[in-house]
DNA sequence: GTCTATAGACCGATAGAC
DNA sequence: GTCTATCGGTCTATAGAC
């Protein structure tokens, strides 16, 4: 720490911008200067400005999935490793550094920008629709759930609750949206 | 139609490109060529682009209140409704003219730009409770449901389901979402 | 009301010295 | 690898003629 390399801090703070600012409110200058980095030295390691959101953000990607399995792949019956997975610890106000990016007009034009975030949010989706099966597998939900269905349900339930919490200024909208999932998705008999 | 004022073209044409770039995307000279209109003609009319900015969003959150209400205000049960308000038609891959501002840097900066986007998802969510309540009123629901938190899950899964929509370039995602919150919602004993 | 002209800053990138 | 200089274009206005 504190001796990353240029390329490096150059990556770092395109995901810092990317996440703030998005792709088209993200400029050259303002990376460099976050970067502390000058304009020859980006341009040296980097294509340009979409090469390096590029890098910025599949590492931002691979992060999330890191994150998500962190609670995904915990132990417990299929409604705890969901709960988890939902009620973990976010930076509500910042948004979701990977769905933000789908409002971005140049990252949904650009097949390459837009891949990373497609994969990750369709493994997220592949990744809970196991879990529901597996609880559908138990017994644990009723059986006319469609596991894709409820693993969609789940991953918009959290990028939608960002909007609403940045909308308000508080995460507390968030949470909200989370507890009406939760309180629809707990297992029959469940008092929680 | 055909005939609009060169203000009311201004506001047609920032609207379109909130809607499509965002705030941070939108340049005067991008809406000035959209609306037909020169340079001199804007500033005579409007005093710069927060100024029509935020016309333009206070009448977007205006015709979002109205297509919400049309579907939430109609007839049948709780569940029906907001049935009908989450399976009505939707251009889903340009996403939700309001909700996409909050991922707008300066509208979240901005007290002014950002409270239209705050009322209209608060009146929404508001909306959704109120009718969530008469359905527990009818026994329509399960008791332990919580009215704000039903409502605030139904709005984000609408808002997210537009994230993974755009991310996937397919409606479908949204369309999945939108069925597996409805399997969570209905009533008991419904078979669909 | 609408036009053109002008402003100073920034945009994304390239060139070439060091 | 990093620096400074330079590029044509755009950004968000303002000024003033018509």
């Amino acid at each position: 720490m504190g001796f990353m390399s240029t390329p490096e801090r150059l990556i770092e703070a395109t995901r810092e911008l990317l996440w703030e600012r998005g792709y088209v409110g993200t400029s050259p200058k303002a990376i460099q200067q976050q970067a502390g980095a000058g304009q020859g030295s980006m341009y040296h390691h980097f294509a340009g400005k979409p090469d390096l959101a590029l890098s910025a953000i599949r590492r931002t990607a691979e992060e999330m999935r890191g994150a998500a399995e962190a609670t995904l792949g915990g132990g417990g019956t299929a409604y705890e490793r969901i709960s988890a997975y939902l009620l973990r610890e976010r930076d509500v106000l910042r948004g979701c550094p990977v769905g933000r990016l789908t409002m971005d007009p140049e990252i949904i034009a650009s097949a390459e920008l837009r891949a990373p975030v497609d994969e990750t949010l369709d493994w997220l989706r592949g990744r809970l629709a196991g879990i529901v099966q597996e609880g559908l597998d138990q017994g644990e939900f009723s059986a006319h759930l469609v596991p894709r269905e409820i693993a969609a349900a789940v991953v918009a339930t959290v990028q939608g609750g960002y909007v609403l919490a940045r909308a308000s200024g508080s995460p507390d909208a968030f949470d909200a949206s989370v507890r009406g999932l939760l309180s629809l998705l707990a297992p029959v008999g469940t008092t929680q």
